[in-house]
Parts: C-alpha cells; sequence; structure tokens
DNA sequence: TAGTCCATGTAATCAGTTACATGATTCG
DNA sequence: CGAATCATGTAACTGATTACATGGACTA
C-alpha cells in the first residue's frame, strides 16, 4: 500500500492536479515509484473520501476542469505514521534476468544480445539525466533535511543505475568475447 | 507476462512437481523472480492445458498426490520465442526509497534509521548467500554456456545487493552522522 | 467547425497476494 | 488413532495495466 503514501508525499512537497501528478511521476517521484493517471486519479479518489487531502475549492463543473489537491492535517499524520512502518525488502523481479537464465538452457541468440545493448543504453541515459539533476542541486544549497534526504535518494538511484550499466557491459563482454559463441557483432 | 516462462525454464533445467518448483523459487530461480505456490499451481495448469508441459503418467489419484511435469517441444518453443522478445526495463518500484523521501516532508524518525539497519543487515546475508553459491560454484566447472549464464546472473544478484548495502551504509551514516540531527544511536 | 491538447474519469482485465480447504503419508 | 507434514488445489481480494470515454479551451 505505498501509491497513496506516494501521493501524499507529493502532494505535501507540492500542492498539484492529477495531472500534475502524473507529470511528476513521471520524473523524480517515478524513478523509484512509478504510477499512471488512471492510478492516481483513482487514488486520488479515495484519498479525498479518506479525509487525508482536499480539492481546494472551485466555482466551475467537475469533469475536464482541473482539480488542484492539498494535504489535510490526518493526511500528514497517516504519511508520519507510515513513514515509522516496517517491511520487507521486495522480492526481485526481473524479466531481464530471467530471460538470460531461459538463453541458458535453449541457447543464447543474437538478438538477446541486442536486447543487452538496448537495455545498457537506456540505463546509461537515465544515468546521464540522473547526474545532471544532481549537478543542478549541488548549485542549490542542501541545508534542510529534505534536501539532504533527497540528494541521499538520487544517490541511490545513480548507484543503481551505475550497477545496471557495469554489469551489463560485463554480461555483453562474457556473452559476445570468450568461449565457443561468436555469435552477433557482424 | 513472465511467470510461465520462468516455470518452463525451471522445468527444462530439472523435471518437478508444484512443490519442488516452489521451492526453488524460493532459492535460485526466485532471487529474481519470486512466485507463491498458488500462482505456481494456477501457472501449470494454464501451461498444461495450453499443451506446453505435460504430467509425467502415473496411476494414482490427482489431489494430494505428487504430479511431476516436463516440457514438451511446443513449450520449449515458446520459451525460444519469449527469449528473443523486447521488453522495456521495469519501472522501479521500492517502498523504501519511498520511505525516504516521505521522510524528508514530516521530519526523518529513529524508527526509520532502524529500519535501514534493518535492511542493511538483510541485504548483506544474502549477499553472502550469493557469494557461497558462487564459491561452491566456481569448484564445480562453468564450461557450457549455461553454467557461465548462471555465473553471470549470481553476478549481477551479488552486485545489485552490494550496491543496497553500500547506499544504506551512506544514508545510515549521513543521517546519523552530520547535521542538525543527533537522534537514534543511544 | 474541425482538430488538438489539457484534464478528468470509467470499465475490463490481468497479475499477485492472502486465506482457506482437502487429500495422502508417515511416525509416535 | 491422532498429529504433523507433504502435496495440490479454490476463492476472494487487491493492485496495476490497457483501452476507452467525456468535456473544456484554444487555434488554424
Amino acid at each position: 500500500m505505498s501509491l497513496p503514501h506516494a501521493i501524499l508525499t507529493a502532494l505535501l512537497e507540492k500542492p498539484s492536479s492529477g495531472l500534475e501528478l502524473t507529470r511528476r511521476f513521471d520524473r523524480s517521484i517515478g524513478y523509484f515509484w512509478s504510477a499512471t493517471h488512471q492510478q492516481i486519479y483513482r487514488e486520488l479518489g479515495k484519498l479525498e473520501k479518506a479525509g487525508f487531502i482536499r480539492a481546494l475549492p472551485t466555482d466551475s463543473p467537475t469533469r475536464g476542469q482541473r482539480k488542484e489537491y492539498e494535504v489535510l492535517v490526518p493526511g500528514r499524520e497517516e504519511l508520519g505514521r507510515w513513514v515509522g512502518e516496517q517491511e520487507e525488502p521486495r522480492a526481485l523481479r526481473d524479466p531481464l534476468m530471467l530471460r538470460l537464465r531461459a538463453a541458458g538452457v535453449v541457447g543464447v541468440g543474437a538478438d538477446l544480445v541486442e536486447e543487452l545493448r538496448r537495455h545498457r543504453a537506456l540505463h546509461a541515459a537515465r544515468l546521464a539525466e540522473y547526474r545532471e539533476f544532481q549537478r543542478r542541486d549541488a548549485a542549490r544549497g542542501h541545508g534542510t533535511e529534505r534536501d539532504r534526504v533527497q540528494g541521499l535518494v538520487l544517490r541511490g538511484g545513480i548507484d543503481l543505475e551505475l550497477f545496471w550499466v557495469t554489469w551489463l557491459d560485463g554480461a555483453i563482454a562474457d556473452l559476445t568475447g570468450p568461449g565457443p559463441e561468436g555469435d552477433s557483432v557482424p
């Protein structure tokens, strides 16, 4: 049950409408908790009914009209409670590793190596993006706890992408270089 | 749609019953693709109906009686096809990072730091376990492609756990050491 | 006025989790 | 025989994804 708390966090950082939230879930927050607009609107409805957030009063009708939400006191309390909770680390689910392992029994093809290269490029791009965020953030101060914590999370993102790029480089080298395999890279 | 292919891979590596599969999904395979026994039995049923696997013939009744499955030719073909597929990297969903970011707005408490320490210990334990696998595998040869690929995946697991341990150490140091915070670590 | 974009939503489906049910075997 | 364990399954629910619907505002 993390999505509602992700939304509460986002709204505390800055009150927003559903679409703005969706965009923010494509950027910063989405880098470690993704969500689609359908999920977000549904969850906003639930959070409002629960009394955790409210739509800022407006005169216009509801549909097709921008609705800005802010967090109410019970919402902030709920988030504080949740932050103190324990939770087991997620069991990993990574299709690429699975694919590799499957290739171990049915044979590694050139298209799999191509797929590894593609992922390598995607992770490298994201890594560059994160480093750009970091560079930009370094300019502004990081005196508050909030800044320090966001810096920490960003570092986590960077190190994680670094892991992927490094590991994928190793995997590609291993599958194309030595051994009896001479396939791919024509 | 990775679970069926995870099962096909597992069954190709070694024909098994549902419960054996469940155990294997708690060990090696489960380290990058987890599944519960309910999922596995359900999926075995579907795979059998699709003609990808079959239960080894037996005389005894069905319920409460061990049923061993093996992969049929169409199943192996399907897996080969799937290995060649493209798929976007999964959008990350990590509650711990989210919790940290939430703590950035509602305040970092001692219990959160405790939770980081707990996760650090869990990841360190898994890291040690993986390294033990690696040590054991090194003894046996790794001549075949299958061995090489499994070694690759294991290295991925190790590097990933290493990332967590390192990052968590940094985070704990950052939150307890400098700055205006003096909480926790009594 | 037709098209495009902004914005909010509904419906159907699928994957994964939790809780529970049932039968067979073994061992004291 | 009763309890524990091995083994296979059902049912209900929750969370996430995909596809589609609706309406307002601007603009060529």
